[in-house]
DNA sequence: ATGCTTGGATAGTGACACTCTCCAACGAGG
DNA sequence: CCTCGTTGGAGAGTGTCACTATCCAAGCAT
């Protein structure tokens, strides 16, 4: 297909694909004359993909291409491929080292990873994962704002979302091929945030409707 | 305490400080004289919630601004006051009504609250949370990726955050005031979403690499 | 033949979160 | 009393990001 099929098939416009070419989101397509290129199906679902990752993800263009990049690192098994590319994904600001509320979230992150009995994303592993480092600056603001939170408090969360990460994976392995699986699995970790966040919004609306509701 | 002070305390530089007074993100300070102003301890805290909600939370300022605001809501109680807020937060691009996945997602959001036997953000409530819609888009991204979740497969994440939201609102019931627990509810509902999707990220790595890892 | 379409390159847009530059009014040291 | 650095306020400028609009020459369709 042309460039204005799959803009039509995907609802998204010829100068947006343009832009994602130039940007390597999408393969080129395959050249038929000097000024005009075919698209195949694999075109279509890789830019329904990238437009998922970046509208409903909110991930930056630029991490987004990192993120295709390591699906298709031929040399790393499936585990590796799927640590580089939830690597690549957005992690907000590193801890800010000169703050001394920095601190205490480390040692909370730390005793929360034992607690858990989790080996990823230590402070002694180096590096450690981005996502260990999005964990310490969050339990620093509430520190800083005056709302201490221990890793005893935070060890709730952690089990449910361990249960819930059983859960993803399961999911996962119905697929055949490891590319499949690891395509999955990015699919998944970056679309499932959003469901996450507004079933937690929900809930919390809920049960403070419960609590505190009038009428 | 001055400009320079309330700067040096909060570590955010005089000229971003100005601008959220101009954004109207902090009450302007007690006029001195024509050109000098005094800032207090209350103005130290809001700087900091509001450092938090746009660094860490990543908020936009204006989503902030409205966010502060519903805190301040005289007239409305604690459930309305929190329910103003969180309606403030950023919640990603409304459902595509022109794709059919939407109304697929939909469905599935209207099975999954009448499983969970919540109340809020159903379609047919006018209008209907924003939350609902986030999750609506988010099912329907899911559903075109050839990702199909059913309510049966959220449900679990349902139950697990009505769980989560329980324990979240213990920890607001300490404070005593409800001007307190209100703010409480907002820095919690906002600052803990990174948290849990930090521990999403390490659960699924720790997961992954027990199923997949190798070495 | 001719007029619309295509792919590619370049430049422009609008939103956002600051950040810089000025300026007159202070206020502390000499 | 008189500098002279500092302060708060206002407006314009900056850098980033995700597009989006404009050109252009080379097709293709009629």
């Amino acid at each position: 297909m042309r460039l204005a099929e799959l803009s039509e098939r995907s609802g998204v416009t010829t100068a947006t694909i343009k832009y994602y070419l130039r940007e390597g989101l999408l393969h080129p397509g395959r050249r038929v004359t000097a000024t005009q290129s075919e698209y195949d199906e694999e075109h279509l679902r890789r830019l329904r993909l990238v437009r998922a990752l970046i509208q409903v993800g909110r991930i930056p263009v630029a991490s987004a291409r990192e993120v295709l990049a390591a699906l298709q690192e031929e040399d790393l098994d499936r585990n590796e491929r799927l640590g580089t590319a939830v690597w690549a994904l957005p992690h907000g600001p590193a801890p800010d080292e000169s703050d001394p509320a920095t601190e205490v979230g480390r040692r909370t992150a730390d005793a929360l990873m034992d607690r858990l009995g989790w080996s990823y994303g230590r402070a002694y592993e180096a590096p450690p994962a981005p996502a260990y480092g999005m964990l310490v600056t969050a339990i620093a603001a509430l520190h800083r704002l005056g709302y201490p939170c221990s890793a005893e408090d935070l060890e709730p969360y952690g089990r449910a979302l361990e249960l819930l990460a059983v859960t993803d994976l399961d999911l996962v392995e119905r697929y055949r091929t490891p590319e499949e699986q690891v395509e999955a699995a990015v699919a998944l970790t970056v679309l499932y945030e959003p469901v996450l966040l507004s079933l937690r919004r929900l809930a919390e609306a809920e049960e403070s409707r419960r609590r505190f509701g009038g009428r």
